[in-house]
DNA sequence: GCTATTGTCGCAACTGGTCGCAACTGCAAT
DNA sequence: ATTGCAGTTGCGACCAGTTGCGACAATAGC
């Protein structure tokens, strides 16, 4: 029983490659970070990682790289409700939605898995005709200990 | 039969007189504009328009007004799945949440709103003791002329 | 293995958004 | 009308992210 497509190593690179990608040097750096990370890196983060696999890195390139890597559909772009500053996060798309809360005071993220986020995709694809590609829903409130 | 509170002309800055926030002439430029806007302003063009009635208005200061009118509640930011770099945009917030739709073709960008949407949130405020404050519901992909 | 092609890279300059600070202003109490 | 002061402002410096461009490197064809 493999694993799903998603989570199998060194499958962004594999993923590259079947759709006749470049794979680079700093690249392979940047994806390997993205691979064994966990979840919410930041674009910083991923820089200086990757910049000790490969010093060469730049922070257009881990730039280019994440775009390339969205519009491939294999990451999720978040803002985590721009709890600290503008910067964004991401992680490796898995294959189910999740809906991502995040606690404006305490800043702890929180993630939920919902049958009826499926059916409101579903309501929007039919009654708007609209094709969905990606989707992003993002809560801020107050997490059960500090809305007390 | 009075309209919707939020739909009133001048009711930005009644609520913050309401509340004892202070009302400065800048301030006042900022929510005229917010007020009588179309949807969907960036930041700059605000700051633009806010400069014609008073030219004293500064960048920071729009930011800081809208950061403001995030925390109240009055205003709603989007992002528009980054169809236009790393804007964001603002909008008054209406009495019933919707969704946004941007067309990653054509960059046109649709509102939905949805029962379903209610019922999610419901959901998560009950099945994670989450209270909920801000929701963000952003979807891209191709609209019905796009995707034929 | 060598070379041509084409995609990618690093860099520097730019836009969008934030922050610390000294100067200023709205407003309430007199 | 004057004063006092907390809250607000403009400014300059900074952080996050993008872009144009010349140099360079990964692949395909030989």
């Amino acid at each position: 029983m493999p694993l799903p497509q998603t989570e199998m190593p060194g499958r962004l690179q594999a993923h590259f490659a079947e759709r006749g990608i470049r794979i680079t040097q700093q690249r392979r750096a940047i994806l390997q970070v993205m691979e064994t990370a966990s979840k919410h890196l930041d674009a910083s983060q991923l820089l200086r990682k990757a910049k000790k696999i490969d010093a060469s890195v730049d922070r257009s390139t881990v730039y280019r790289t994440l775009r390339l890597l969205k519009r491939q559909g294999l990451i999720d772009e978040l803002d985590l409700m721009h709890l600290n500053g503008e910067k964004h996060y991401y992680e490796r798309k898995l294959n189910r939605d999740h809906i991502h809360m995040a606690c404006l005071r305490c800043g702890k993220i929180m993630e939920f898995v919902s049958d009826v986020f499926e059916t409101l995709k579903g309501e929007v694809e039919k009654d708007c005709r609209f094709h969905i590609v990606v989707s992003r829903l993002e809560i801020g409130g107050y997490c059960a200990s500090c809305s007390k």
